[in-house]
DNA sequence: GTCTATAATGCGATAGAC
DNA sequence: GTCTATCGCATTATAGAC
């Protein structure tokens, strides 16, 4: 979207990663270890074995280097949801973003994390409105048509509360299958509750 | 613990708020917001009326400042968990827990999210293996005797999703009782699964 | 219990060479 | 694409007066 004649926006596996790719690397371990603000530009360039200015060269400030970190995160889920709407059944549409959330959320746990659970991060989305709404529309997919307080409430739960086993040394070291069958079992639970 | 001849730990509610207490607020309402490492000593200091000076009276260090505010939480949490051991059934001790945990939330939801989903704090606690057990006691409890991996991720999902609510308007903005029964509800539906 | 003043360090950001 | 060098400012923390 920004990057000029670049073949593809996703990390390309077979050429060389780019240096936006090598800072984003660094700066994401760091944001989820020590969130956005108790991460300097000066950590991140030690991290990658460059200086400081070198940073400056992919990104003009450190605003926009955190929302180049976290913008493909937000991209993917909101391709996810764009994809379910055109699922009939509202269990139809639960599992297939339920399926691509886990996915997301497993090789990207680090920004799922920061993205989701940083108030830098949250005071960022505020001023765009477009990053925010594919998190808005994430929430109105999975509460449902016409949701009560009750619905809203509990998908939020469930969705911030993905952070929480992410960061848990014993349930990342969980078997993938078992780790992401019940991620998707506790979500059926929470989300497709019968309406009383 | 540490307040010399003060009568009583808790907030006085008769007697003249302590300096302690109002630095508490101001610096929690600031870490809610920003997060910790988003808060600088100035921001609490204007935001109380004094000069960032007057802070290093009550606490020497920032790092003490956040426990010192942090703390009160998980003592009253831990509590909570000493009680509910006494009980018989699991039943019995995940509902006390369940109705103590939402008690602690409602009235103190910025610390427990600060608490729960900072990552300075985090460090913090790493620091502190007194502090840190409170927490794990809790999910201990919840997660039940010899807990497989699956309890485990569904008792830390559902304790670090309780911040997502709390920070939502529109799940704020429910009536007090309605948002009790739901995350009660929804501890149920999470933490009492027949095992297979 | 709060103030002024200041020290020492780290921060985000820029300029210009290579 | 990365470097050195630097600017201006905010940060945590301390010393000493009131």
């Amino acid at each position: 979207m920004a990057t000029p004649a670049a073949p593809s926006q996703a990390v390309p596996a077979d050429r060389a990663v780019s240096g936006r790719d090598r800072v984003h690397a660094s700066a994401l371990r760091l944001f989820a270890e020590f969130g956005v603000s108790g991460t300097s530009l000066q950590m991140i360039a030690d991290d990658m074995g460059v200086t400081k200015a070198a940073l400056y060269y992919h990104y003009k400030t450190k605003d926009e280097l955190v929302l180049g970190v976290i913008r493909p995160l937000l991209e993917r889920v909101s391709r996810t949801v764009e994809a379910a709407r055109r699922l009939r059944s509202r269990r139809a549409q639960v599992e297939f973003v339920l399926d691509g959330l886990v996915d997301v959320v497993l090789d990207a746990r680090r920004s799922y994390v920061v993205a989701t659970s940083d108030r830098s991060v949250g005071h960022l989305l505020e001023r765009d409105a477009e990053l925010q709404q594919m998190g808005e529309r994430l929430v109105d997919l999975l509460a449902g048509p016409d949701p009560t307080a009750v619905d809203r409430l509990r998908t939020i739960l469930f969705l911030s509360g993905l952070t929480g086993p992410l960061s848990d040394p014993e349930c990342t070291a969980m078997p993938e299958d078992e780790f992401r069958a019940t991620v998707v079992d506790t979500g059926r639970r929470l989300l497709l509750v019968r309406r009383t």
